[in-house]
DNA sequence: TGCTGTGAAGTGCTTCACAGCG
DNA sequence: CGCTGTGAAGCACTTCACAGCA
């Protein structure tokens, strides 16, 4: 068994796939699930049989032939080739409400992905304590992601200020950004923006919904 | 001008950057900025001016050649083909953190998108008062749904309810569903489905992080 | 025998390139 | 002249079909 990634590049929507693979195999795991194969896999996670088997092949041999995939073992080595088989910290700027939702989200901790410090630049906000973490000023956001390691920033701000947000948290050294703030970044190609818009899937459903009355 | 649908399938991508494109547009109409032509409306979108131009193509001729796309009726135009130009109902089950957190989310009911009803099947929580809405039993659904015009659920539950939550929801006739469970459902193919995964965002990132480190 | 892993074929989205119009 | 709208070309992802192995 192999877990190196084969040197080809990867389809962006394998490693969202993956993802769903991993919370399916979950499931089937809670339900002593041990072996499956890939058709009533795919099934599950509404694709293709031929399509799991290609999306795992990018990483690695993880099946047995004529039997199937240990179900166990192959969610570690999903979760080994994304790399979330470890903790990231995160930091998170922008305690609005938004904001506060996120910190309140325990799921991400229990992942893996620790908000470890926040910021704003409201005055008013500073200093104040907000599930357990102190709000910090914007302007030490630099020391910080130094002195706690951390590696993604999460941006929960308005609209307009999500920009200087992104600014400093590239000034920092941060390439990894998730963007909850409804607004399109400019930001230089090494650093890796992942949008989070909850009306895409609102205006997926409408529109299908007023195609099929 | 023309706002018909031309009778060709849509791309789901397609569908996706829309909901981008007006983002953005509005961004542009509050600096005041009344027409724009395709290649800078890509550019702050990420994606390419001929992208822009066919997307649009498959639902009018909404631009003047030699001068670009009037920003405000632009606006209008795409809202309207996605069908969000109107008001949308929902009833949300689930009224856990996550569920109080949506309804918290103000967001939503500012762009159209209103959850008038909200179901727990937990008979504690049934009666309580949430954001101004009375928390009914999941069984009441279908009476609701027929009483309030609801046409899209959103399930807010833990992952082992959302497939029960979804039956429930196909059983009042609903077809338009939005998944926040970490859950996939079986439905038919009538049922469209959307799923919010936060950690997709996330596990992108952190793969991504590791290819380039 | 049964299911994986994978080249080859198929499909659909994206980009190009330019005709057509304001 | 400039930018849209669009057929055609290019590219990437998905599905098929089967060789290969347990």
């Amino acid at each position: 068994m192999n877990t190196q990634t084969k040197s080809k590049h990867i389809p962006r929507a394998t490693i969202q796939r993956l993802a769903t693979y991993v919370q399916v195999l979950e499931h089937f795991a809670r339900d002593s699930v041990e072996v499956i194969s890939s058709n009533p896999l795919a099934e599950a996670c509404g694709v293709n049989g031929s399509q799991v088997r290609k999306d795992l092949a990018y990483f690695g041999e993880f099946g047995i032939r004529g039997v199937g995939y240990r179900v166990q073992p192959l969610i570690e080595s999903i979760k080994s080739s994304l790399g979330v088989n470890r903790d990231w910290r995160m930091a998170l700027i922008g305690v609005g409400n938004l904001g506060k939702a996120l910190l309140n989200h325990s799921e991400f901790r229990n992942r893996g992905f620790k908000i470890v410090a926040i910021f704003d630049c409201d005055p008013f906000k500073i200093g104040e304590i907000v599930h357990g973490l102190e709000v910090y000023c914007t302007r030490d956001l630099k020391d910080k992601v130094r002195l706690l390691g951390i590696e993604i920033g999460v941006i929960s701000t308005p609209p307009e200020r999500a920009q200087r947000a992104a600014q400093h948290l590239m000034d920092a050294g941060i390439t990894s950004i998730l963007n909850y703030a409804p607004a399109r970044l400019k930001t230089p190609e090494n650093v890796h923006v992942e949008y989070v818009d909850f009306f895409h899937y609102l205006y997926a459903l409408a529109f299908n919904h007023q195609q099929q009355p």
